[in-house]
RNA sequence: UGCCUGGAGAAUUCAACA
């Protein structure tokens, strides 16, 4: 039985959701590892619902059973269903906990998560490094660097998050970053391809192409990286040769070239890739959507914005970029009201909108509305 | 005692930085 499962969980590990459906339904007796191993499996394709169907078939379930299905529902971003299951848990350990921290951080309740981290019976690195991470993708600095300063250890995981954090705030920072790389006693492609983006974000082209040359090994995400180094710069040609360089392409390949063209004037190319590319989704709906933007064709921004499928908080601010940047004040407001949701980057677009246009006692009023940081 | 569970890198929106 326990080899069986090792061929199972290598299927899962792979996340081949046929395979191990097939091992699983060829095996001649089940344990309860057997079960986990399909909501693993099936939470990996990003199918929780199915993950909860097994959960409930299942005959036994241990506390791992519980976590799995914790993380199958964290990782759909469902942060309701992972905060009533975490309630009707039997029991709880470290990896449950930090799931449901992860969920709400991830979700931009960042009090609560800190305040769930004080409330757990015991923190580990890992626990630590979640919440850390969390903050480093939200771009507070101050706040990883903080959680870090009070660990005794850190090991490769947590200091690229803290590399990430530097990275995420640009220029200020690119020092530390490259500090902090030097100074690690191990790095990875992961470690090496954030202090890439590090450099990116300081705008630092010379350092991005000296640290992608010093690079042990390439990968898709660092060839993407490399890319956007590019893009950013203005360089198509270059961006335009790191693409074709790739051996292989996905989705983010694709929509990154989509946006040096956006981004760089070249719409009609941009088109073109958006057209041709082999599957697209609502980020490059997104990225084509500020293109338009940015040439000022507004009302073909619209038509895209319209043809999202499921929109995002991020196609919504895009919209309101894109009338925004054109001083189209009363769709702006009209857009704003209309949002299922807002975040910082909502408040600023609006009130660049405002004090742009010459609308400073209404930005003054909204400054005043707008909701506290935590 | 080593069959299953939690943490890190790349694409899209605002601003800031140059």
């Amino acid at each position: 039985l326990q080899d069986w499962n090792r061929v199972l969980s290598e299927h899962v590990r792979n996340g081949n959701l046929h395979e191990a459906k097939r091992v699983f339904d060829s095996m001649p007796h089940h344990s309860v590892v057997s079960w986990n191993c399909m909501i693993s499996v099936y939470a990996r394709n990003g199918h929780s619902l199915q993950a909860r169907s097994v959960f409930q078939q299942m005959p036994w379930k241990n506390l791992i059973s519980w976590n799995l299905l914790l993380g199958a529902f964290s990782r759909s971003g469902d942060l309701e269903a992972s905060i009533a299951l975490f309630d009707s848990m039997p029991l709880w350990d470290l990896v449950s906990w930090t799931a449901i921290i992860k969920a709400f951080a991830a979700a931009g309740y960042f009090c609560i998560a800190k305040r769930l981290l004080d409330q757990m019976p015991e923190h580990d690195l890992i626990s630590w490094t979640t919440v850390a991470a969390q903050f480093a993708s939200d771009g507070q600095v101050d706040a990883a660097k903080a959680m870090f300063d009070s660990m005794p250890q850190l090991d490769l995981i947590a200091l690229t998050v803290m590399l990430d954090a530097y990275a995420q705030s640009g220029h200020h920072h690119l020092q530390r970053a490259q500090e902090l790389f030097d100074r690690m006693p191990e790095r990875n492609l992961l470690a090496w391809t954030a202090l890439l983006h590090a450099h990116t974000q300081a705008g630092n082209i010379q350092g991005c192409e000296s640290v992608f040359e010093d690079m042990p090994e390439a990968d898709l995400v660092s060839l993407t990286a490399m890319l956007v180094a590019y893009a950013q710069q203005g360089r198509i040609r270059e961006a335009r040769d790191t693409f074709d360089a790739m051996p292989e392409r996905n989705l983010i390949a694709w929509t990154a070239l989509l946006s040096a063209y956006a981004q760089n004037g070249h719409l009609e190319l941009a088109e073109d890739i958006f057209n041709s590319m082999p599957q697209r989704n609502v980020v490059s709906m997104e990225a084509l959507l500020s293109g338009y933007a940015l040439g000022g064709r507004v009302e073909e921004a619209k038509v895209m914005f319209n043809s999202i499928p499921e929109r995002t908080l991020v196609s919504w601010n895009s919209m309101l970029a894109a009338y925004a940047q054109h001083g189209h004040v009363k769709e702006v407001k009209a857009l704003f009201y209309e949002m299922p949701a807002r975040d910082q980057v909502t408040w600023d677009t609006l009130l660049s909108a405002l004090t742009q246009n010459g609308h400073l006692e209404l930005a003054s009023v909204v400054l005043g509305s707008m909701p506290e940081r935590c």
